[in-house]
DNA sequence: CCAAGGCTGAGAATGGTTCTCATGCCCCGA
DNA sequence: TCGGGGCATGAGAACCATTCTCAGCCTTGG
């Protein structure tokens, strides 16, 4: 089950680009920047990465509005949800105690088990407020 | 903007198919419900009727993990939450009165605008619990 | 240093969703 | 009731994100 992962560059590349920054990207966003930066890598690889990185907790994935599915490097590992820019994907680590108990509580008394819960906070970050100069989305689409 | 939508068999064809059930639905679902039936409908003509409804507010939609979109007609047209069966899509809605207060909140003292969020429950049904008779998954694939 | 087998990448394949466009038919006005 | 404008329909193509294929490459254990 825990495969050992071999360090390759390409690998080293895509983790290295999802470090250096605090917002969610798109896979396609993340192997394009690779691209640009001189990095190339295969979209594929790029995919498997992610998926991998996921599988192993080392990232966090959500969906926007129309299924496309974003990345971001956490600082925590445990449980928690994030407050993401809709318009550059910048994102913020927070925690809901209150909405776990809720959560758990709600479900059980439905009648419901192996509850889980899908929790994120969508917004338009400082950067990006229409008003001053703002950020042309580098970030999400949509 | 308030475009007058004609009332033609197919609408209504679909509308129907989704007053008959509480489960959430994927447009490729509610496609071959209509064709088992008898009520052949076109595809194109399903999902844009969907989307028509989505965007009216006469049905919610949601995304599943892998980012298929699953829609159903909920009872009340303001903003609510669901706890939805995994296995069968079966849906119940909810209130989440604390979570709304905590959600403006905490996007507020991020210094973030336009809040909004996402919140969804998942878990299995007395239907679909694993010991009983288990319902077939009939309705949410993966 | 070497072999074994995981890793890579270009391109094909998938699968959900949307677009195209010729034809159909709802609904309003006469 | 009849006619026609124009929204609605549907088969198939187009899109797009994501996954699969497979031959060749490269990391790693010994």
């Amino acid at each position: 089950m825990t495969q050992q992962l071999r360090m390759t560059k390409q690998r080293a590349a895509v983790a290295g680009a999802l470090d250096a920054t605090d917002e969610f990207r798109s896979a396609q966003q993340l192997h394009e920047q690779l691209r640009d930066r001189g990095d190339a890598v295969g979209l594929a690889t790029v995919y498997r990465t992610l998926q991998a990185l996921a599988a192993g907790g080392e990232v966090d994935v959500l969906r926007t509005d129309d299924g496309e599915a974003l990345y971001r490097r956490c600082a925590r590992t445990e449980h928690h949800h994030h407050l993401v820019c809709r318009s550059c994907g910048r994102a913020v680590e927070i925690d809901g105690p209150t909405v776990e108990s809720w959560a758990a509580q709600v479900g059980a008394s439905q009648g419901f088990t192996d509850i889980e819960h899908t929790v994120e906070l969508w917004g338009t970050c400082t950067d990006c407020r229409p008003s001053a100069g703002r950020k042309v989305r580098p970030g999400i689409p949509q």
